[in-house]
RNA sequence: CGGGGCGUAGCGCAGCCUGGUUAGCGCACACGGUUCGGGACCGUGGUGUCGGCCGUUCAAAUCGGCUCGCCCCGACCA
């Protein structure tokens, strides 16, 4: 892609409407928009990154045998009033009528209409275990918006729900989901923590929260450092070894929960077993906040002057940058590495503006960019270019020639 | 919802307390020129229902009331 070309409307000066880093990043990258309190636009650069997340979820759903699936975000409040939640939830809940004057929300969360579904449609043990999910926008009225993208009012989410036959199965699938959440965080290239948390509004028995770790972040987590274990709850302080205990503070991204039969038994969701007795399923439900993660992401890894994305969920991996657009050697040149670094399947932009190199720099490091390929005097001199790692600030000169092995090698590093 | 803050050009702000010329500055934008390895410089130019409504006054960005919106702190949440 060509600079000149992308939607990016980068800020110079932070907004007044920003103090979180997360969020102040977001807009002055150009990666979102506000359009109301807790209501955004994803720009371009926000979009891709957001996407970059969404597939490796879908990825490690998929591959713990989730099933992908969209349900609507209207729903019918009869359903509500099954569960009693139409009561429960309160105005956090965004209530509406259609045009006959039938009372709908739009949903926040989707047990009521994927364990309607399940009733409908499972009849029998054998067509259990059932993984289904799906990655979509879910609409709370939260009492305070907040922290720009990080609690808002309209956001995307992966649920992903689990039907099991009992509570064994109902283990199996949790720790399947346990294990998948740890992959796609890792993927990610951000440090997480998993710890046991209170089930809330959702309700359930067992439920863990994952937390990115960032000084940043609201939530206090006590980890053990000789036996490992993490607990949200001072008091709790991993009693059992009598270790060392670290404070950090951590995000939450993900909450993953053992509901058991919480709304399979009011509202009917039966089976019949192998025994040819009916029986409620037992269900899990397990969510991870899409944009709570992008952002939690810049919480963890930014420096005075931007973004330092990690490679993994970078909207580009490469920026080339001809310092100066005058001088035919280094458009020339910026423009082969350009075209030949696309075409071993970087993700790539040429930095193609008739703007100052200082410019350039100081955009490319706000928009976090990992690597920095800089075309300039020592290319039209040495026949080199300097190759900059946004995140450890490294800086190398490298060979014409050699520049597409050495990015190569550089991005097999950064992925790990 | 309680407490605090803000709303003036696309963005960041000054002006308001103490009412009175044509509402100003920086950035950004357009055109021309000079620059070109860390957000360049010079010149020229365009840009405003001063968030909205009502009131006070000869006169309101400025004073009063109401209202809308946004941000921050608290109780709830991916």
């Amino acid at each position: 892609m060509r600079m000149s070309l992308l939607f990016v409307p980068t800020l110079k000066e932070d907004p007044q409407e920003a103090e979180v880093i997360s969020h102040r990043f977001m807009l002055r990258a150009g990666l979102i928009r506000q359009l109301s309190a807790g209501v955004y636009t994803f720009l371009p650069l926000g979009w891709r990154t957001l996407e970059k997340i969404i597939r490796i979820v879908r990825e490690e759903m998929n591959r713990a045998g989730g099933q992908e699936i969209l349900m609507p975000a209207m729903q019918p409040a009869e359903l509500w009033k099954e569960t009693g939640r139409w009561d429960m939830y309160g105005p956090e809940l965004v209530r509406f009528q259609d045009r006959r004057g039938r009372d709908f929300c739009l949903g926040p969360t989707h047990e009521e209409v994927i364990t309607d579904l399940a009733r409908r449609e499972i009849r029998s043990y054998r067509q259990l275990p059932l993984l289904l999910y799906q990655i979509q926008t879910k609409f709370r009225d939260e009492i305070r918006p907040r922290f720009g993208i990080m609690r808002a009012r309209e956001f995307l989410m992966k649920d992903l729900y689990s039907f099991d036959r009992d509570v064994n199965g109902l283990q199996v699938s949790y720790q399947k989901m346990y294990e998948a959440y740890c992959r796609v965080f890792r993927r990610c290239g951000l440090e997480y923590i998993a710890v046991p948390a209170e089930s809330g509004i959702i309700g359930g028995d067992v439920s863990h929260e994952f937390l990115i770790i960032a000084g940043s972040g609201e939530e206090r987590v006590f980890i053990c450092l000789s036996c490992g274990s993490a607990t949200t709850v001072e008091e709790a302080r991993c009693p059992q070894c009598g270790g060392v205990v670290e404070e950090k503070r951590g995000i939450e991204v993900g909450h993953i929960f053992q509901l058991g039969t919480k709304y399979s038994e009011p509202m009917k969701a039966y089976f019949v077993d192998r025994d040819g007795k009916e029986k409620p399923l037992v269900m899990g439900c397990y969510g991870i906040g899409i944009g709570r993660t992008m952002a939690a992401a810049i919480e963890a890894n930014h420096d005075e002057r931007g973004i330092c994305w990690p490679l993994a969920l970078a909207p580009y991996e490469v920026v080339v940058i001809p310092v100066n657009m005058k001088k035919t050697k280094h458009w020339e040149e910026a423009w082969s590495i350009y075209e030949e670094l696309s075409q071993a399947g970087f993700e790539v932009v040429l930095d193609d503006r008739e703007e100052s190199a200082g410019y350039k720099f100081a955009e490319a490091d706000l928009i976090g960019f990992p690597i920095h390929v800089i075309v300039g005097e020592k290319t039209e001199r040495n026949g080199v270019v300097e190759v900059k790692l946004r995140k450890r600030n490294e800086r190398a000169e490298v060979r014409r020639t050699e520049v597409c092995e050495f990015l190569r090698k550089i991005r097999k590093e950064l992925a790990e």
